[in-house]
DNA sequence: ATAGATAGTTGACTTAGTCAAGTATTGGTG
DNA sequence: CACCAATACTTGACTAAGTCAACTATCTAT
């Protein structure tokens, strides 16, 4: 009979590994925070069903018990002892007579009301005592970790600003041209060596009277895309480098870049932008024909380790 | 009688919702994965203690009531149970004969095993459905969650691993150089353009057989460190753009760097490393000292907006 | 009309945990 | 040495949190 094999180490093993020590962590920190008569004079269930009643629309017994796994017994009784206080009342369903449409009275909502500000005081010293840097880290990483447990689309995806370049935004560019590029359509480093060379052109020629860079960042101060207009002539302007995160794809990033470098154009008098991109760069050229770019040129030619058809396009100002 | 002050939005009461809003989730989360009969035939605070008596030497009825928040009573109690069942034995401390030190039985070890794994047979799933890179960024949120409420040092800070470039490197090698060089020297923009024309000449020039680049990336898969050795000539190799990450300072990046550097140029046959830097950047010459390289000569400059004192070091190998 | 399923309630109970008083031991002080 | 207060843990009595099964009223499908 041979022994069972070992357990590989791989690397989701220690990932597990680390789940499990942050799970470990995180629980015995909450239950510290939460223990004690925090939110007297209701238990913590009972500020939970509260805190559901309060901020769900026509919610049910059966929703808190399917939603929120407790039993259907006790929840028949906490809402009793608060019916008997006042607090809830019950309204059956007009399309289901077995239904209770729970609510909060005017005075269950006086009597809840410091319960719904004890997490905010539980968790601000948490917060408070943190850098301004770390904060940000702290709830970036909140973000993520909800997002990728819950499958959603992220709440933080629908903010997004647009700013100049700053020190470390050109490496950005290059080292965003350079993965990205490489895991979407297999070029290889001579585009990401292309990509240097027009950040360093950029830099090294760079008038702020007449040419731009716009580096696109999320609320959480992440940076998710840019886009360079530069001088061409004194009449041509000439697009570069428009590059989207896959993580802010769809949020209207890439449209509000090439809408900076539009609006841009027009106040400093340009007659016409120009670009060059490559036809499998679809969304890019999805949005270059929506903001009535024309293409007025094209060609194959080998560059990045492919055969390519690079595409010239145009937009009269 | 004025009325109180609305309250302000401020980038900190943001910051508390992200995190109000995490914190119902993941522990809402956890809830239901931890609910039921997981632990059967324990609960899950008996799991809890039997994992502290595992895991811990000498563990003492005081240090689980003060380290866990676990009522005295409660606990006795539940002692007295797993004494009753052969799970675990106390004994008189010799220092203190009122302290009962608390260990498994060979019973206690056995009957609790299977426990051990739950909560790697409940996490699992959870990373196992996600994309390599998904997973990574979970687990790194986790950690930096961890290491923020903690106060500790990160333990992922230990291991750090070199390993050649791959796309995106050189442009995180310029932004890196572009951010940091800014931050600690005040070194203008025409520093990063000069590390973007170093990394294009590399990518463009780059010779396998005589070149390569080495990062530095932790555990976790994060790049906290470069360097580049390119053929000056037959006999001659060059170090360019050594950096470290301020956060993995101290744990010997830089130093293990450079001597990737001297073993490939050892073993290539080279006969010298030249390299230049500038006096201000201090910890870069120590290393270059303690690696064996010389001082050849200095000058001043005015570069990167500052008038600085350009030096060039060798070593013989 | 009937049967099965569903929404919620109630009775009886178990499990998880609290609080206070008690016993044994230790350490400090006069 | 004696005494007292504090400490480590136990025990009695109890409350709080929650479970399970049987029940009533209502709905849906056949």
């Amino acid at each position: 009979m041979p022994k069972p094999a070992a357990r590989k180490t791989s690397p989701v093993s220690g990932q597990v590994e680390r789940m499990r020590r942050f799970n470990r962590f995180y629980t015995h920190k909450i239950g510290l925070l939460e223990g004690g008569k925090l939110y007297d004079p209701f238990s913590l269930t009972e500020t939970r069903v509260l805190y559901e009643i309060a901020h769900r629309d026509r919610v049910t017994a059966s929703d808190l018990v399917r939603d929120f796994g407790i039993d259907a017994g006790y929840l028949s009784r906490m809402l009793r002892g608060f019916g008997k206080q006042g607090l809830v009342v019950r309204k059956a369903a007009k399309e289901d007579a077995r239904q209770s449409i729970l609510s909060l009275t005017v005075a269950g909502r006086k009597a809840f009301a410091p319960q719904e500000d004890v997490s905010r005081r539980v968790l601000s010293p948490l917060i408070e005592r943190l850098p301004a840097t770390d904060r940000a880290r702290l709830v970036e990483a909140m973000d993520t970790i909800t997002q990728l447990l819950s499958g959603e689309t992220p709440a933080v995806k629908a903010g997004f600003t647009l700013r100049p370049h700053r020190p470390g935004d050109i490496g950005w560019m290059v080292q965003k041209h350079g993965e990205l590029y490489t895991a979407e359509y297999g070029w290889d480093s001579t585009f990401e060596a292309l990509a240097a060379e027009v950040g360093m052109q950029f830099l090294r020629d760079f008038d702020p009277k007449w040419e731009n860079a716009w580096i696109a960042e999320l609320d959480s101060g992440e940076r998710v895309g840019c886009v360079f207009l530069i001088r061409k002539s004194t009449t041509v302007a000439k697009l570069r480098v428009l590059i989207v995160d896959p993580k802010a794809r769809g949020l209207g990033v890439g449209k509000a870049l090439v809408n900076a470098c539009i609006d841009f154009a027009r106040a400093k008098g340009y007659r016409k932008i120009t670009l060059w991109t490559n036809s499998v760069l679809l969304a890019a050229r999805g949005i270059y024909e929506k903001t009535g770019f024309k293409l007025v040129h094209s060609e194959t030619h080998q560059s990045f380790g492919q055969t390519l058809v690079g595409e010239t396009w145009e937009l009269r100002l």
